[in-house]
DNA sequence: CCAAATTTGGACCCGCAAGTCCAAAAGCTG
DNA sequence: CAGCTTTTGGACTTGCGGGTCCAAATTTGG
């Protein structure tokens, strides 16, 4: 039954996928249509139906846990490495490099809000994806502390979280206004911070 | 032209505003009806589109003004005061609360993302209210700085700047996983490392 | 090379919700 | 109260876009 899939088949669901996800980009979740999809992937909606039986819905969760993959994978080798303060400087640069180019077109930035609206489904993508991103961010944290670089009374868990939520509102900001500044202060403010427990 | 409007249509225009406000944050923006603003307020399509000519779009402007007036209202008397340690904590304890009760209702977590995509206007409502917001905070910082409270080379816009973004992730992050640790976490971290600047 | 399964194309259906229209009711002004 | 304007109700139109269906083409495996 769930077996089949030739290459060809994968081949073609995946280009829906990422297609799907290009007009997410451009247009916003819900302004997404179809037809457009089907276009920009020169498929038929008998294809898409074909790939994805539950419709809109099937594709659009496909589209976001692709691009929450895409998010951690746009951060790495830096955000699995932060050993020393070149290398969160490092990935501080990543971020804000990335953001900036990507402008507006948030993929994920619908699915943030709606989140808890739309299908638990996305609700548990975002989630996961929050949840790892915080965990690599912890862990850079506790291994600084390992090496003296950053106080050991700090509450790792929850300094990553403060730092998270920055870079969140900071992206949230680069969307609504177009400015970096938002991101860059917390990154730099955050991360300064940081470095002045162990001076303390 | 312009004139008219009688205390009575005055009066029901209000009214479907706060409806439309209410669908808005029970539902979502884009999953607002027109019908369902109107069964909950008792009004008909003539009048919807006597006081809203351009229809939706209109309607949800005007929400979108009255809400986010109301986000930095919901804040008063504690953020045009922040001139004393107790008070920014009493700031901060309103803003959990506030944002505590009202869970995953956000009137507007739509317009943040998809402020680029939608209506110029949208756009500048949301700027508006972060201008406002950031420049409260930081005439809250300057004012600290004066009495000494936090050091003098604080660059307090870019304090303000980075504050502003925690506050948007940590309702972010509480709109997607449900959880107000974030918030939490950024208001008492940024407030402490405010705080340890005096003391160096 | 043949039969079974998968892949593809696209015409068609259908419901939903935005927006139009107009006539009736209510309010204002002199 | 007479004649104007504003307000109200709700039936009707319309277009958009998601989802269905099925027959034709292609691929796969033996």
């Amino acid at each position: 039954m769930t077996r089949a899939l030739t290459r060809k088949g994968e081949a073609t669901r995946a280009r829906i996928v990422v297609g799907a996800a290009a007009e997410v980009r451009e247009r916003g979740v819900d302004e997404v249509r179809l037809e457009d999809v089907l276009a920009r992937t020169g498929t038929s909606k008998g294809q898409l139906f074909h790939y994805f039986p539950d419709g809109k819905e099937e594709l659009l969760l496909a589209v976001a846990q692709h691009e929450a993959d895409q998010v951690l994978i746009d951060q790495e080798p830096m955000l699995s490495n932060l050993t020393s303060w070149p290398a969160w400087l490092a990935w501080r640069d990543r971020l804000i490099e990335r953001y900036l180019a990507q402008g507006v077109k948030c993929p994920l930035n619908g699915l943030l809000g709606q989140t808890g609206r739309r299908a638990p489904g996305a609700q548990a993508i975002v989630t996961g994806l929050m949840w790892r991103w915080q965990g690599a961010i912890t862990e850079g944290i506790r291994h600084m502390q390992s090496t003296g670089d950053i106080a050991a009374d700090v509450d790792a868990e929850r300094a990553a979280a403060a730092l998270l939520a920055g870079i969140q509102g900071g992206v949230l900001l680069l969307l609504s206004t177009g400015k970096i500044d938002h991101l860059e202060a917390v990154l730099d403010l955050t991360i300064d911070s940081l470095r002045a427990t162990a001076r303390t």
